[in-house]
DNA sequence: CGAAGGCTTGATAGACCTCAAACACAGTGG
DNA sequence: CCACTGTGTTTGAGGTCTATCAAGCCTTCG
């Protein structure tokens, strides 16, 4: 078992990582921040938190685990459409766009810090400052589906999940959770096709490539990036579209 | 060469046929946006409004035309990533991603009202449904991507195309620039492949199923929809994740 | 009338899928 | 302690969708 070191600051709230890593706030920002309601609930791996055609009155900060947007197809087959860390909100639009167009649901068991609408809403139109950092991680946000869409059309599956593979490293980089080489990546290969448009096999064989290669070691779980610089190069990454700080 | 009902009136802004179509504005708002300075431009086919690494000052209006948001990959193949029609603001984003992560271009003649971030940024702070619109605006762009993920994932070739006739049928149904079963669509079939992650060749290929099932009739840019259940169908199109009113 | 861009067609190739089965490993219960 | 089960991974053998290459054709426009 490989160990990854961590950053982290103990007892801040994760949303603070995660801001601190795409926006400046004030104390009083960071304040009100904390000062925010939340009912803490964990849940246990591949259960739904919101559901396609929901009406949610709360949003959902990852406090911990491992959680995925994702939509069913009319015959059954998934899509994933997003994978998110500690520190991210992934129904965050759900504050403006009132009907859920897909569900957002774990992958490992996971720690929730439900935020109340209302109380976000308040706390937006106090803190013009805070309303601004919250759009632009939900722009953000839709950066990386772009990014992902450019990947599913245009990259091979080779270069997908040398793309994938270093999304990660940089989002957890950022919030701390991932050291300079490597992190823990609790997903399936199964899961890591429904979200790059791939079948279970051949992200397989691919992972075998990429390992034979020698520009990853991937075992139980845990991922370690010998040559950063060659994943990079193999997944044609440009971490430019995250647009965080610095 | 068919026409087309128009419903848009004359003399306002298209914005504001967009915006109706999402969001519920006070007359209070709307002459505020109506307000706003704006500089018109008319730009010929095929260029860039703002480029990839670009930090624009002003957004970008569309007010007549087709427009399309676009990445080119290191080895110079494009990837579309969503087309834009009168009453979008594709570089809504920039107002708060300041550095482009793509490019955004015309797909024909196009004219375009430019408005300062400035002054957008004075109105929306002044008016917080406006800051709301916009947000919700935004985040249904994001929804677009969502469900154009999907497509290139998921669906085959035949099922992306129909599903994105849909989409547009709806989008510019919306803003009063489709009929009921139709409409014009001034993109080839070249631009068409590089939307859905297809090749020109087999761009046609579809394009002649689905015009000798009856689905489509496509002839020198104008679309006519002669069974929009069965195209919808086709296209496993459901219309939620635009999050139009009603 | 010639040129250019877009559309169409044919032939071939390749990336990726599907089906099917075996393997590995962790957790469970007797 | 060891079968047993379940989930995830791996391997093999076709098969198919879609890409690529290469022409020819058609329309528009100067």
């Amino acid at each position: 078992m490989m160990s990854f070191v961590m950053h982290r600051q103990v007892n801040t709230n994760p949303l603070l990582w995660k801001l601190d890593s795409i926006v400046s706030l004030s104390d009083e920002e960071r304040q009100a921040l904390l000062d925010l309601p939340m009912a803490v609930k964990v849940m246990e791996a591949d259960s739904d938190i919101v559901r396609d055609g929901d009406r949610p009155s709360e949003c959902c900060l990852v406090l911990s685990g491992f959680v995925c947007r994702y939509k069913v197809l009319s015959d059954g087959r998934r899509q994933i459409m997003g994978f998110y860390i500690p520190g991210d909100i992934p129904d965050l639009q759900s504050l403006h766009l009132h009907v859920m167009d897909h569900s957002v649901g774990t992958l490992v068991t996971s720690s929730l810090a439900l935020i109340p609408h209302e109380s976000l809403r308040r706390v937006l139109a106090q803190y013009p400052g805070l309303a601004a950092a919250f759009w632009r991680d939900t722009l953000i946000d839709a950066a990386m589906f772009r990014e992902w869409m450019v990947g599913m059309g245009r990259r091979s599956a080779y270069q997908r999940i040398a793309h994938l593979l270093c999304e990660l490293q940089v989002r957890l980089k950022a919030v701390g959770l991932a050291g300079e080489d490597g992190y823990e990546l609790p997903v399936t290969q199964n899961e890591l096709g429904d979200a790059l448009g791939l079948s279970t096999v051949h992200v397989n064989r691919v992972l075998q490539d990429l390992r034979s290669e020698g520009l990853i070691v991937l075992r139980g779980g845990s991922l370690h990036i010998p040559d950063w610089k060659a994943l990079q190069l193999a997944g044609d990454f440009d971490p430019g579209y995250l647009h965080l700080k610095r």
